[in-house]
DNA sequence: CCAACTTTGAGACAGTTTGTCTCATTACTT
DNA sequence: AAGTAATGAGACAAACTGTCTCAAAGTTGG
């Protein structure tokens, strides 16, 4: 029988695991991390991921037999990092989340990983789904803590919560990936304030 | 003597061409907006874009030796072909230029060649460098724009006008890009009466 | 501790792709 | 019309891809 195939798509996370694989699995996906720091997607190729983990190319075919699953499974395993300390206020935690996104998600290997699911080759409705997906299970809370905001009225109630979305990941984004610059809190304490408050 | 060397580093771009150096780029350039169309940044290589343009292989290395600088020239030419009709007014001529933008770099082909400049393998200060200078020398224009409106008293002077470029342009491409949706006038207008706002 | 089972690394393998070169042909310039 | 430059076609070695086999090593349950 074959090894497991990727877990990116089965759901099926915490199961008991093989050692010899959860080991694989780790090494290999911070080989895609190291290589995407200091290179750029089209540096990860199956070989050369097999290189820099020390393990066999053959073993990386078996595990994702294709370079998309791959980089999948490398910004699953980096988002599901993320832990938020919640402190019950919409507007807090909203700052608390979009300042750990930035830091988590859009630091050097984080943004190339993002630009790298960003421009896979497979275009097909399935991986907008997922790429959707990714952001929504993750990121949709920012979705979910607008409307508590606006609920407990301390966010403008005209505020489109899906919107509100594109308006506070979007920015952090361009800063990050298209102007290559840094986001610190004050960056996203005055996006917060601009885009909640009330008019 | 070899054809030219890439136009995109050079800056001199309205020279005197051979008529068939200009066929020549015209041709691979569009086809490599053809192959991301339907397909993914993976599918331009310099043979899949001699096969769809008609033109020798040998020919695409010439102008352009290495995909990089290849993808960088699509993204200048698609660029290149916005023109705006400015009233004088800020906040109106802000409305036109994002609506444009959304049209004509963030379509179907503009979006994959985005993403695919987002993820080029040269991540060296140079293409960060470059990848600012188009941002900023075209799309800069929104900076300038914002501070025009401040001066005129139309927006929030306390909107940092650098900071504005990432809050308008950003979450059109999340919208676009990350989430596969379309962007119509509606979602820029209400982007933009948020951002500039007076308190 | 042992026996059955699974994953792994190394290598072989054909088929494809890559980047470079040469050369005859065609198109452009003046 | 003569000189110059760009092109297409093809040859070529080198590298890469995806698949397969098999012996060795690790794991699990009794």
């Amino acid at each position: 029988m074959p090894a497991a195939p990727s877990s990116a798509h089965t759901g099926a996370r915490h199961e008991r695991l093989d050692p010899r694989v959860s080991a694989t699995r780790a090494r290999v996906l911070a080989a895609v991390g190291e290589l995407l720091e200091h290179g750029g997607v089209t540096d990860v190729t199956h070989a050369s991921v097999a290189r820099v983990a020390g393990v066999g190319r053959a073993t990386v075919y078996r595990h994702w037999p294709t370079l998309d699953s791959l980089l999948v499974d490398a910004v699953e395993e980096r988002l599901g990092v993320i832990h938020l300390v919640l402190s019950g206020d919409p507007l807090t935690d909203l700052r608390t989340m979009l300042v750990t996104l930035s830091a988590a998600v859009l630091d050097d290997t984080g943004g190339a990983l993002f630009a790298a699911l960003l421009s896979t080759s497979d275009v097909t409705p399935q991986l907008l789904a997922l790429r959707a997906e990714i952001m929504e299970r993750r990121i949709g809370a920012i979705e979910a803590l607008v409307r508590r905001g606006i609920a407990e009225g301390q966010i403008d109630p005209t505020l489109d919560p899906a919107h509100a979305v594109s308006y506070l990941f979007g920015p952090l984004l361009h800063r990050r990936i298209v102007l290559g610059r840094g986001i610190d809190p004050a960056f996203v304490d005055d996006l917060l304030a601009r885009i909640t408050a009330h008019p």
